[in-house]
DNA sequence: AAATTAATAAACAACGTGTTGATTGCTTAT
DNA sequence: ATAAGCAATCAACACGTTGTTTATTAATTT
């Protein structure tokens, strides 16, 4: 490796306006934050700021995208077909179960970024992630086993990703809240009715 | 009346600087609006704002609130049971159909507050609209027959909720779009779907 | 005719922004 | 070991926006 000393302490540096930002989002809101805020509690001199990033947004959508890369790990190679396997002998996949524990861990800053005082920008990416992992790849499943929708497919699917999104917030805003594990199985039992919706 | 001209032209330099808000939102996102560009496009001085609004923030709520008086108004005295009368025989309900020709009628605003630079918060408002009106309601109907619910309650209410608002960004998203005799057939055609969901 | 008041005009201090140029001190490469 | 490289600091900058204030104008209400 060329450099790793520099570039770790320049990591650092980074990580520590990151988790300053979502420090001051929890305090007074993200429009509130100020880059001076910022480097005020990160002790760094404000041009230090400049030096990474080039406005308070650009760090915010630095700190979404690490945490919506957390979520393509977990699902990045899950089989649809798998998954719908295990919900038909009643089981939960444990890389659904997986992502309710990572949402578990990101609950705080998830739940502000979904809050009002939010971002839309991020409930609309998490929105296409749902969709993409846990309702596209699925229905296609379904429509090997002539499954056949009530409404056009578009709305189906838009309906389907909002849907769990509202169950995942809801989630996040309950206490006490059930366990990952618990969201898996509302997660089948929500996918196994809607596969056998009449026709 | 003790004072009414005063009265219509104050009514009428609020009015301006709500349209002008709108504007202003869809050129450079709500964020970008400052309350200099709001007086100026406005032609007004920028003290007069501050006659009538605390600040941005406020203005935005004023505007965001008359909005949702309408869909209150159109709903406040609608029978749920009278509305899964409609929908047992197939046909949309009136003011169901009304609803969603108001949000055609207010589409391009619709469109922005639900966007990525939207604000969080309307869609919550929104949101608990449709809970209270196309949702809850209707739940209370279905109770009466012993509909069971898969996942608990709170959770089932959260995901249709978010459903329904998922749909009607779906609606507001698409072009050509769907007529609101078509939308009010959509919902129907879900709220039965669910209806008859499987043990 | 007098009182009321929406709107204007101009100025204000305060604050945040993004940028710059010079400097310090640690790290890397030769 | 020495020199170059670079992250970080410091201080200053012009600029824009904010919310408030004071005095003034012009139209309305009483």
């Amino acid at each position: 490796m060329a450099e790793t000393l520099r570039e770790m302490k320049v990591a650092q540096t980074k990580q520590l306006l990151k988790d300053v930002l979502i420090e001051l989002i929890e305090e007074k809101g993200f429009d509130g934050v100020t880059v001076r805020d910022l480097t005020l509690r990160a002790k760094l001199n404000r041009g230090t700021f400049y030096l990474h990033y080039l406005d308070k947004y650009d760090l915010m959508e630095k700190v979404q995208d690490e945490l919506l890369q957390g979520f393509q790990e977990i699902m990045k190679d899950t089989n649809p077909v798998e998954v719908m396997k295990y919900y038909t002998e009643g089981m939960p996949h444990p890389n659904v179960t997986k992502l309710f524990e990572y949402l578990k861990e990101k609950k705080h800053f998830l739940k502000l970024l979904l809050s009002e005082k939010g971002d839309p920008a991020f409930s609309k990416k998490l929105k296409a992630f749902l969709k993409n992992h846990l309702v596209e790849k699925i229905m296609k499943v379904f429509q090997n086993e002539q499954f056949n929708m009530v409404i056009p497919e578009e709305y189906f699917l838009a309906f389907l990703s909002s849907a769990f999104l509202g169950v995942i917030e809801q989630w996040l805003e309950s206490d006490p809240s059930p366990s990952p594990e618990e969201m898996a199985m509302t997660h089948l039992r929500l996918v196994r009715a809607i596969r056998n919706m009449p026709v």
